[in-house]
DNA sequence: GTCAGTATATTGTCAGACAAGATACAAGCA
DNA sequence: TGCTTGTATCTTGTCTGACAATATACTGAC
């Protein structure tokens, strides 16, 4: 538990802005706050973290950007309902990963995973350049010679699925699954970190970099559900155990 | 005739930090500002549109709450890569389409709408209540009573649409297609503008219900992806013309 | 020629004040 | 009595001016 919590954001520096942002918006995402609950006012906040109003209004009004907050003179800060709040915003998912989000989300993801990355693969298979074909190999590689628990197979295998997405040469598609992939990642760590690494799916990645270098769009989506699926069960086992 | 004309520009009053917010990141999205660009500094701006510098400060951290900007001391504010900026970020999509938006944007969206719409109305029609199936079939009425060009028929389209999504069961499918179908209403109301409302879909549509309410996902697919290629195709043909 | 220290420009943060807006309550009128 | 109108006041919205922190760029020393 302390362990992310130390690599992640401690030796960053970061304006005080960003900081309390993210302590409201996490309070907010995981619920200690309810929609429709009236956030503190902008001077009780800023003595409550011993900083000044324009930092705590500036915090603020990156939450109002992602749709969590709406604010009105007289009324307060008010928290918006869930159906407002722009949950694919990365920043929003990593927040929602802080605590251990509702089952209920978590399928939700996986679902839309199942929908989403399986037609990129296979419009990679399609418009794939020799030149992202190279960086999917050399990742493949560098993810068989470390293995996925350490530190550089993750990077590997984070590579090669950023090339997958750059190759289907549609920048929604990869805005989307760059948004759900950083919020996945966590879930990964946890599933690597207590159960003893479950299966290691080199083969499955294989599978994937040859169907899409061949040009098979049906068999690059095949193998992308398999890796999903797989992944999912993991992750419902290990949040399980 | 309460239009959307009356609903979005200037008469409902705005903090001027919102103004202030979507008038600069309109300049960016529409690529007045280029990424690696750096904007001119807070004062400066503050000067230019005649507010305060804190007013500004505040629509800058908006802005990088979407991932448009990145402020550093002594450097100033720049422009981040496209690559960074969160696309799929309801307000963002709203900004491209103030101005033409490139054809590649454009495919790319409907390119994605293509992957995520069907599949929701495959899940839709597993899942659906029957409650939600009474708010569709109304809409359709609504549709159907009302023709396609006109206010009333547009908000029925919307709410029929909005049903399907809610009966997925799935939050962030329901983000997700939010943000698309809202930046695509845009191109509808240019599309049936300025032709001559090419072609009713209220049929497509009833089909579309029928396959929904029967729970025959393979066929509510199969609609959902005749609606969506027509609708590019009169969307290329209204930007075209 | 390389390195260290300083100058400087820009954002980051602070403090206090007043304006604007929205609710709620009280007062006035039919 | 019941409705409308006006006022009280509480919270966000905005302004002003100042100082701190920081990263570049230049300047000077070794």
């Amino acid at each position: 538990m302390q362990t992310w919590e130390a690599s992640v954001p401690a030796t960053k520096k970061e304006p005080s802005h960003v900081k309390i942002s993210r302590d409201l918006g996490v309070a907010i995402v995981t619920g200690q706050h309810q929609p429709g609950d009236i956030l503190p006012g902008e001077i009780e906040i800023a003595e409550k973290f011993g900083i000044s109003r324009s930092v705590v209004r500036e915090a603020l009004r990156m939450l109002s950007a992602r749709g969590l907050i709406e604010s009105k003179p007289k009324i307060g800060t008010r928290i918006k309902d869930r159906d407002s709040w722009h949950l694919l915003d990365p920043t929003l998912l990593e927040w929602m990963f802080e605590a251990a989000p509702p089952p209920k989300f978590v399928q939700s993801l996986f679902e839309l995973r199942l929908i989403v990355e399986p037609a990129a693969a296979e419009l990679a298979a399609k418009k794939k350049t020799a030149r992202q074909l190279a960086v999917m190999g050399h990742a493949i590689e560098e993810m068989a010679r470390y293995k996925l628990s350490t530190a550089e197979g993750q990077l590997a295998d984070q590579e090669f699925h950023a090339a997958i997405l750059e190759a289907t040469d549609n920048e929604l598609l990869v805005n989307l699954s760059a948004s759900i992939g950083a919020a996945v990642r966590w879930t990964t760590y946890f599933k690597y970190r207590q159960s003893k690494c479950p299966r290691d799916p080199i083969e499955e990645h294989r599978a994937l970099f040859e169907a899409i270098a061949g040009g098979d769009g049906p068999r690059a989506r095949e193998v992308t559900v398999e890796l999903i699926v797989n992944a999912e069960r993991d992750t419902q086992a290990a949040l399980a155990g």
